[in-house]
DNA sequence: CATGAATGAGACTTCATTCAT
DNA sequence: TATGAATGAAGTCTCATTCAT
């Protein structure tokens, strides 16, 4: 009567894939690695996925339409744009507490990968800088913004730093504690919004 | 009485190889591919150089450097920590404009690997963050930048939206015009120090 | 009810390996040779072995064994050292026989390959040598052997005599006939130990 | 007025290869290796050689005539079959004596490699071995040797024990002393004319 | 669904040899 | 004679993918 293996294989192998592509790259790891991380026959992953590639697309895809509706969500609700970005910087900051292996992935295997996957997925990519800087230009049409900064540039100010905030993170030897997740989140906003100037 | 033949080989080499990780991106392509764009035999890439990540590690050591002192340099100058950022900015853009195919390598095969490229050739990467926060840190001193954000965050806002607009060009189906590269000196520049506040 | 396919691709490759170890010589081989005298494919040979290397180690070791085993059993019995010298002999003379290929293979790659794998297996070359030493040491003790001659350069003697006659072998255009072979396990121990004096 | 340096370009080469031959065997040295230890310049090695085998091929007929000589001239000599004998091992050792890296080369690369250099000097290798044999024959015929071995198989017996005591030594970390050599000579003698049998 | 042996194209790298100077 | 850059064929090993069971 014991509850048997949650055996959602196609699940377990995502997964895998997450650490494996996470610790050793996209490129540097083989499918092997993947199913040895699962405990997974060879073959298995070939039954669930066509190629190496649609995994990364998967997890691309799955996690990246997560995103595009948190920004929805947060540009939906009735707050300042200033509280929007802060919402959009909180919920990918969190993504990253949550699973900082599989931001890793998202943001160093697809976002950059700029001959490959950046390229196949650049509309989906594409989307989020639009949605954010939707809502410069709605915080602009208000006067809460300056109108000299072009939304889109906005946006790529915004998601630039956000990125180099978690990049920064990846690199680093130790985890981010606790505090600086939810400092950063502030920070994020302020320096976009109110600039370095005194 | 023509030009002889430039035959620096090595040269040659490098810059072939320039345009084939650019045009395929480093893992994608052959080392042969490097010594047909080069027009050398395949043999001579392995006479200059021991492996193709030598190749890779010697275009970004060489543009890398060139940097550092041209943040050094900037600094140098008797300027406002604004001005100095400016001149940063003016410098990496104005590296795009003369060799946009090298600056895509840069970005997105070494500064962006964080496995491979980007972890061994930590240290100068973060050199450059560190002399920007220096900048920074300097101008708060000064009473010019405000004292919340902390310089090297401050230099991840910067470096960050940077490279986002590099990368967005690269991205981009066609090239940015003058007028588009000049106005993103000034943008960036203004973004980074007043912020998107009205 | 035909004979089913043999099937065990690891041993038809080490099969194959001493065919072509045999008639090409290991450095000059390909591993492709390999491949095609198994009739397998290429890959297959690395998924048995990590390299060619391991190949000509295994087939050593395999075989080296086997004549550990002979010479302790020869050593087992309740005979004269003659009698034992004369076993090992047999053995060594009746494992060409057998399989002449295999025993070319042993002796030119291995046994005088000093720089490479002569190094590696010397332990279990000289295994042999100590377990022959040994044999002539109580052949003294029991006084069947006079002393002057120091039992490991006894088993120089006699190894080096059986390694001569098979070197012969191999270097000959036709291989010995059975009488040819009889005759050398008898010759060998008359010579070693009775010399040429008349 | 200094002595300008020996010069003999060709000698300097082929000394070289000796010691990068038996450090490192033949097929596992490139030619540059040769060159850099013979402090010349690649290409020179190609001036004077016609190719990597014609060096070994060159070295192994250079000692291969002095030794048959050698056995020649022990063979002219008004002796007992016995000196005779010595005196041939006596050549061999002292070989060794004096140049053992170029004695490991002989045995190790040329005679005992079946497949490529073995079978190209084929002929002047066994050259030796039937001069050996004549020697025997004639100690046959003057009652000093026994009937029942018949003389190359004797050749055998004694060409193998002098080879398997170099190749002992060629093995060894440490090199012999004085003592050993001497020893050696002796003891092969002594093995070869009067066996193991008290 | 699950397994892992089997396939084979393709990549990197080595290095003997040539050749212009 | 002397140099060492230049050539390119060839080999080892990898690994994504297929397939029989």
């Amino acid at each position: 009567m014991a509850a048997p293996a949650p055996a959602d294989k196609r699940r377990v192998i995502l997964d895998a894939a997450v650490r494996v592509f996470a610790q050793q790259g996209f490129h540097t790891c083989r499918v092997a690695d993947i199913a040895d991380q699962a405990r997974v026959a060879y073959g298995l992953v070939y039954h669930y996925f066509s190629s190496k590639e649609e995994i990364l697309d998967t997890l691309f895809l799955e996690r990246w339409d997560v995103m595009l509706e948190a920004i929805a969500e947060a540009d939906a609700q009735q707050r300042t744009p200033r509280e929007k970005l802060y919402a959009i910087a909180a919920f990918i900051v969190d993504s990253y507490r949550h699973d900082p292996e599989l931001m890793k992935v998202i943001i160093v295997e697809v976002t950059r990968a700029a001959n490959t996957f950046g390229r196949t997925h650049l509309a989906k990519i594409r989307e989020a800088y639009d949605r954010i800087a939707e809502i410069v230009r709605r915080g602009q049409a208000d006067g809460v913004f300056r109108q000299e900064i072009d939304p889109p540039f906005a946006a790529l100010a915004f998601y630039g730093l956000v990125e180099q905030v978690l990049t920064g993170w990846i690199f680093d030897d130790e985890p981010p504690g606790e505090l600086e997740l939810e400092r950063a989140k502030t920070l994020i906003v302020d320096t976009i919004c109110r600039g370095l100037d005194s």
